[in-house]
DNA sequence: CGTGCTTTTGAAAATCATCAAGTATAGTGG
DNA sequence: CCACTATACTTGATGATTTTCAAAAGCACG
């Protein structure tokens, strides 16, 4: 797709691991697939590893570009979508921090990631990670169910994009992002888990969710007035009735 | 979702398989997962596989269930689908012979498969090849370039599922159909790889492409008018013009 | 405190779904 | 082998959800 990946990675900071000191720190690591690798062995892990931190808006992973990295968030949130040459886009998933990147690729990235705000990732180059995979195979189990929950994931949302109305996808979308929050155990906990933060644009959200951002809009805003959810701003949403909301989403009433 | 997967699994023929006679014989082995087992080590494979007959129409995997198994498919076709309380139905994927199942699952299964026409599966104990995991590296190496594979093809789906139109929608699964038989070495190679078969129903095209079966229907004969195909009978289409109904696939025309 | 972008809201249009027949096709039994 | 029935597929008319086009309101940033 690009000619060249250069022109899309221009990170502010780039920082070579080093031995041992960085990995065994990362808040990420019990999260991620890192935790599949031996203490005493991190520095090998490291030795095929860039931290670097990457701007808001900026894209670090170009739809049909050569797959050379894997990546490994360890702050911010990334937007990850496929593309058709018009223009329109499905944005396929959102990424936190702990979120491993890079396994929906053949030689070339089948799409896109850009950071939502601004991220800092641990680049690793993917010869040397399959290189590790043969003398690790925690490594590798770890990503095949990484790769496993993924697809359970990409079914889930199939369904929501092939038979969903616009009501449930919304609701599904709002109690996906709550389950979210209150699983994270670095998030934030609110009060009883409802106050969902949406870090995502409204046309963030309708590409996700096959719809317009109008639709978005509209059919929060209906939510709202049947007193399902509140909006103290358009960034936050108060889940009002999580139950009622799940049937909804389900597609039960 | 069921209380019972034998209620679902009623196989007219069960045969246990015996060492290195029945998988080496295998006419999938060279496309299949089986391939990663070492031929003298066969027998450990079949120690736990059973080579099952399903009769068309019958399901085999029930979304919910407890996922005891994995299948890999050695003969006729699946349908692999999730469905909503009210019957609304999202298929996620047709599995021909050579497909590995099941790794689209947490403890439970998150999808259903039922046969689209009589179909002969391997099924192999989950706690059996994960134990053959330990010892074959190259086993679950292969398994995860199944689930990487597979997450392409959901993300290629969710754009199409997102937003493609219905006419977009149908010229991508035509020529995904007729790749499909124009790869796979067993199938029969037809006149410059045009013509393409159809084993599934217009209900299975509707809920695979997240159209309804009218929708479906009316856009086929659209295309015929247009002589993008030709429509011998139902289950035939000819792709008169496959560069066009590609660039109708990706959009751009 | 503008200026620009995001979000919301409104009206009109379109695609696709639903409802409803009608026509093939396939399988069954006489 | 042929009628008969059931199922699958096609076609038509209508309708609804969602999109598109358009503009106002709300926020954020300089």
């Amino acid at each position: 797709m690009s000619q060249s990946s250069m022109a899309v990675v221009r990170p502010s900071v780039v920082v070579p691991l080093r031995p041992t000191t960085v990995c065994a720190k990362c808040e990420q690591r019990t999260i991620s697939v890192c935790n599949s690798i031996p203490d005493e062995d991190l520095h090998r892990l490291a030795a095929v590893a860039v931290n670097m931190a990457i701007p808001a808006g900026q894209g670090f992973i170009e739809e049909g570009d050569s797959a050379g990295f894997f990546y490994n968030i360890t702050g911010g949130t990334a937007r990850l979508f496929k593309s058709m040459p018009d223009g329109r886009r499905q944005i396929t998933g959102f990424a936190a921090p702990g979120t491993f990147l890079g396994l929906a690729a053949q030689a070339h990235y089948g799409f896109a990631a850009e950071a939502l705000e601004p991220m800092r990732v641990c680049r690793f180059s993917r010869a040397g990670l399959e290189a590790l995979m043969e003398d690790f195979a925690a490594l590798e189990h770890r990503l095949l169910e990484i790769a496993c929950s993924e697809l359970v994931l990409a079914q889930d949302h199939m369904l929501l994009l092939g038979r969903k109305t616009a009501r449930e996808r919304l609701a599904s979308f709002l109690l996906a992002r709550g389950a979210m929050s209150s699983d994270c155990p670095l998030a934030p906990r609110f009060n009883q888990h409802r106050l969902v933060t949406l870090p995502m644009s409204r046309a963030d959200i309708a590409d996700y969710l096959g719809l317009t951002i109008e639709t978005v809009s509209r059919t929060l805003t209906k939510l709202k007035t049947d007193r399902l959810i509140a909006l103290p701003d358009a960034h936050s949403i108060d889940l009002l009735d999580p139950t009622r909301l799940k049937m909804i989403a389900d597609g039960e009433f």
